[in-house]
RNA sequence: GGGCGCUUAGCUCAGCUGGUUAGAGCGCAGCCUUCACACGGCUGAGGUCGUGGGUUCGAGUCCCGCAGCGCCCACCA
């Protein structure tokens, strides 16, 4: 910085908060403030595997929240001589985007087609959307995607994270299709990924599989409807799957069907002879304690049906209608024309009437709440169809790698550390393997082709890889090593996997991506495994485990040192915040309103983990701490003068000597708060400090300082004054970095921001003080300010008479600091006199 | 059904390993045109720390039960 051209310190006459973003913005840019090290090794790194914010619509005030935290945790370690590595990366590959580009453009994606690099939109949209290729329609994505993450990055700046915004990656980038698929045909290579024909949940609408981890319950109204196998009574939800009714089962040690276990019933209607079989998750308190097997109505159908080895008689198709045609051993009579091709609603419509007719039905349904799986984005419940998908090993189904994964989490520091528990019970809970294939088209492509036999039929035994260094690679477009494009679905040639992953199967390889996994090997033996992981608690099954499970898989080592996870931010309608006048609150609307220092002020208040209420008072009040900073330091500095302030030796004075051994307390306090990244305490701490400062400290010692008199009481309360100063402005650093930059580069070189941080020996020998006389002096003065105030007087307004009346040792600090509470207080005669306690007498002059 | 977190002044929240009269800010009341700051300063009034027990010389702080709120998980016939 030149500022200083004219020697004299570069402080403004009218300090303004206007405008510093911007500036200080494109400052730090200019100079690659933030950039970082590729000379770094390993040992003086510190990564951050930023989470990669979802590009379709605009970030709200929950994602500045976790952001804003992240970025003065980076700060502080920054400042204690950390080479940052700390990118921003955006997702854009999944179904949100793909959605938006469908309406947004008018087409819909065809893998069968071929790409089209000449292609072009239409000017005017036609009638019908129009037909392209996967990479075609990835093309469109990035296209969409570019501006919003514009956006996204222009506000991340105005906010001031401190992001080396030359890292930045997309998950439907190039560089992320790559390491997804390099990590993806290793975790084949090994056995961890397998494809299957297996039921699986189900969207409807969507059509297509979806993972446990994307599926939520929601209570919805249903009935039991009682129903009659021979003279065996069950109870069902489900009455339209007696069609796919495979058996009735009991639990073995049930009386009441002891004797049944072996023998046959017909279901009703349809007339099938099924099994009545024992095991043991059937319930005997739940309904009449039998229960009919379909394929497939629940989770628990599969487990029966698969241990023990019925057969299958699915009739829910994909789109979730009934079929045409039965299943094998389902008579194509009057009561499966009933329901044939209907939907699922229609279906159990038509089953309850007939049922009812031929009193197979005792008596009404009888209405209930329950849950219902659902897909997180669905409208519909999910249903259970058999399907070839791809599967990762993840513990679901394998005792052995579920306690590995578990023992991994331990080796990880959480912040805090009981959102651990969540990590156990989801890791606990799983019930399967991971699914990770999707029957969508916008998404990183399985790097597999099929064999096609004499008949063309694929050999889903055998699948063809490609070569790494392909990568990556689209198998609706792209050909397998030895085959030609011509051979595409030709017997004896090849076919693409249609599908693609599961979009945490590619967030899941963060760090890889953004730490150059297998592609620059300097980058990644600086940079892996990473040191900090910071996320919202709702990710934690999803993208905290999957990246640990990936990790664990292919470098047997816990991704990172420490992972952050950020509270909620409470909605403020739901409390009774005032209905803004259909003002939505963007971020951005906040953050014009108050200042990017003021709202990153109420970010860094929500402790760790903890929910926080949206609440634009506080925000008002880090706008107010931000001002402050900025005329407590044109005090401080304007009157320094010409020459620079005096250093640690000139400070003598008892009250000076006080306010250095508090602020190494404060020091010594913040630093602690940050290292177990508690960076809401550090700016409590550094708050309370610094008003107390500014109220007190600067009131006595103003005139001292900056008034006629000049000496070693001058030069020691000007030493102290910048040496607190400094170490404010860098104390407040990573949470107003705006405002700390500013009035930092009034006086000193550089940016604070890679400034050192503070340090206890900053105010050498004074460390250990005892601070009382600092306490009694601001006792006294406010003493005598109360009583301006009862007499409603002006705080200038004279004291004719003080007298402090304090035990002997009170009045020694009382003595030491005499002078300064004399010009503070206004004091025209000054007496002590012993007692027992603190007491103030003041005795005001006339107006 | 299991688990986690929260419950402290009207509001938003601090209170670390238990220790003298429980803290901050906002809001509220009053005062001060003060020579860094009216986008301000000073002063003040507000709390039986959700509830019932227990441990202790002493509990907002530890233990047990209960209630309310929020979240997570669960094979939900």
């Amino acid at each position: 910085m030149s500022n200083t051209q004219t020697g004299s310190p570069g402080v403004p006459e009218k300090p303004s908060l206007d405008g510093l973003e911007e500036r200080w913005a494109s400052t730090w840019e200019h100079d690659g403030t933030y950039r970082f090290d590729p000379s770094a090794t390993r040992a003086e790194v510190f990564s951050i595997d930023t989470p990669p914010p979802t590009v379709s619509g605009s970030l709200h005030m929950g994602s500045v929240f976790g952001y804003v935290q992240t970025d003065a945790i980076a700060r502080y370690r920054r400042m204690r001589g950390w080479k940052l590595f700390y990118p921003m990366g955006w997702d854009d590959n999944g179904l949100p985007t793909e959605r938006r580009v469908q309406t947004y453009f008018g087409v819909t994606c065809d893998p069968s087609l071929p790409y089209d690099p000449d292609f072009a939109l239409p000017n005017e949209p036609g009638k019908d959307d129009i037909p392209v290729s996967r990479p075609n329609f990835i093309e469109l994505c990035e296209r969409l995607t570019a501006e919003d993450e514009q956006a996204f990055e222009e506000l991340w700046r105005h906010i001031g994270l401190s992001v080396d915004w030359q890292r930045t990656y997309a998950t439907i980038g190039d560089h992320a299709r790559r390491t997804s698929q390099r990590m993806f045909l290793r975790n084949l290579a090994r056995g961890e990924a397998y494809s299957s024909e297996a039921p699986t949940m189900w969207d409807v609408d969507y059509q297509t599989a979806v993972a446990q981890a994307e599926m939520e319950d929601k209570e919805l109204p249903g009935a039991y409807h009682r129903l009659r196998f021979d003279d065996i009574e069950i109870e069902t939800t489900r009455p339209e799957l007696v069609a796919a009714c495979v058996a009735l089962v009991a639990h073995p040690d049930d009386e009441r069907y002891a004797d049944r276990f072996g023998m046959t019933v017909h279901t009703p209607l349809f007339g099938v002879e099924v099994p009545v079989l024992p095991h043991r998750l059937a319930e005997p308190d739940k309904g009449t304690g039998i229960a009919m097997i379909c394929t497939f109505g629940d989770v628990t159908d599969i487990i029966w049906w698969r241990e023990l080895n019925l057969p299958t008689r699915s009739i829910i198709l994909r789109n979730g209608r009934i079929a045409e045609t039965p299943p094998p051993g389902v008579p194509d009579g009057e009561a499966w024309r009933a329901i044939a091709g209907r939907t699922v609603k229609q279906a159990q419509r038509a089953m309850v009437e007939m049922l009812a007719a031929s009193g197979e039905m005792d008596g009404d349904p009888r209405p209930i709440t329950h849950a219902v799986k659902f897909y997180e984005r669905g409208d519909r419940p999910l249903e259970i169809v058999t399907s070839r998908q791809w599967f990762i090993r993840n513990g679901g189904r394998d005792e052995d790698l579920r306690r590995r994964l578990l023992e991994r989490a331990t080796e990880l520091d959480w912040h805090p550390t009981y959102m651990k528990v969540r990590y156990d019970d989801w890791v606990n809970g799983l019930n399967g393997d991971w699914l990770v294939s999707r029957q969508r088209f916008f998404g990183v492509p399985f790097p597999i082709w099929y064999p096609l036999g004499p008949e063309g039929e694929p050999d889903h035994d055998s699948p063809l890889v490609p070569d790494e260094g392909r990568l990556p690679v689209d198998p609706t477009t792209d050909a397998p090593e030895g085959y030609t494009e011509e051979q595409r679905g030709k017997p004896g040639g090849f076919v693409g996997d249609p599908d693609v992953m599961d979009t945490w199967a590619t967030s899941s390889v963060t760090p890889q991506i953004v730490c150059g996994w297998k592609e620059d090997p300097d980058l990644f033996a600086a940079t892996f495994p990473m040191d900090l992981r910071p996320q919202g608690p709702e990710i934690i099954r999803t993208w905290l485990f999957a990246t640990l499970l990936r990790s664990h898989l292919e470098h047997d080592v816990v991704p990172w040192k420490h992972t952050t996870i950020n509270g909620w931010i409470l909605d403020p309608d739901r409390k009774k915040m005032s209905k803004s006048k259909g003002n939505v609150v963007t971020p951005m609307s906040l953050l014009e309103e108050f200042g990017s220092d003021a709202v990153r002020y109420w970010a860094c208040n929500g402790r760790p983990g903890t929910d926080t209420a949206l609440d634009t008072g506080v925000m008002k009040i880090g706008r107010r701490l931000a001002i402050k900073m900025l005329n407590a330091s044109k005090f401080a500095l304007g009157r320094l003068g010409e020459e620079a302030a005096p250093g640690l030796d000139a400070v003598h004075d008892a009250l000076d000597v006080a306010l250095l051994a508090e602020l190494a307390k404060l020091v010594e306090g913040a630093t602690a708060a940050h290292e177990g990244f508690d960076y809401a305490r550090a700016l409590e701490l550094t708050e309370g400090f610094f008003w107390s400062f500014c109220d007190d400290y600067v009131e006595l010692v103003k005139t001292r300082a900056y008034g006629e008199g000049s000496g070693e009481g001058a030069e020691s309360a000007r030493a102290t004054l910048a040496i607190a100063l400094s170490a404010l402005q860098r104390l407040f650093a990573p949470f107003l970095p705006f405002v700390a930059e500013e009035v930092w580069s009034w006086w000193q070189e550089g940016s604070v921001h890679t400034a050192p941080w503070p340090t206890v020996a900053e105010v050498g020998p004074h460390a250990g003080a005892e601070p009382t006389v600092l306490d009694v002096a601001a006792e006294v003065l406010g003493a005598v300010r109360r009583v301006k105030t009862e007499h409603k007087r002006s705080m200038r307004a004279r004291v004719a008479t003080l007298t402090v009346t304090a035990p002997r040792a009170i009045l020694l600090d009382v003595d030491a600091a005499v002078g300064d509470i004399v010009d503070a207080a206004g004091v025209d005669n000054f007496v002590t006199e012993e007692g027992e306690a603190l007491s103030v007498a003041v005795e005001l002059e006339e107006d």
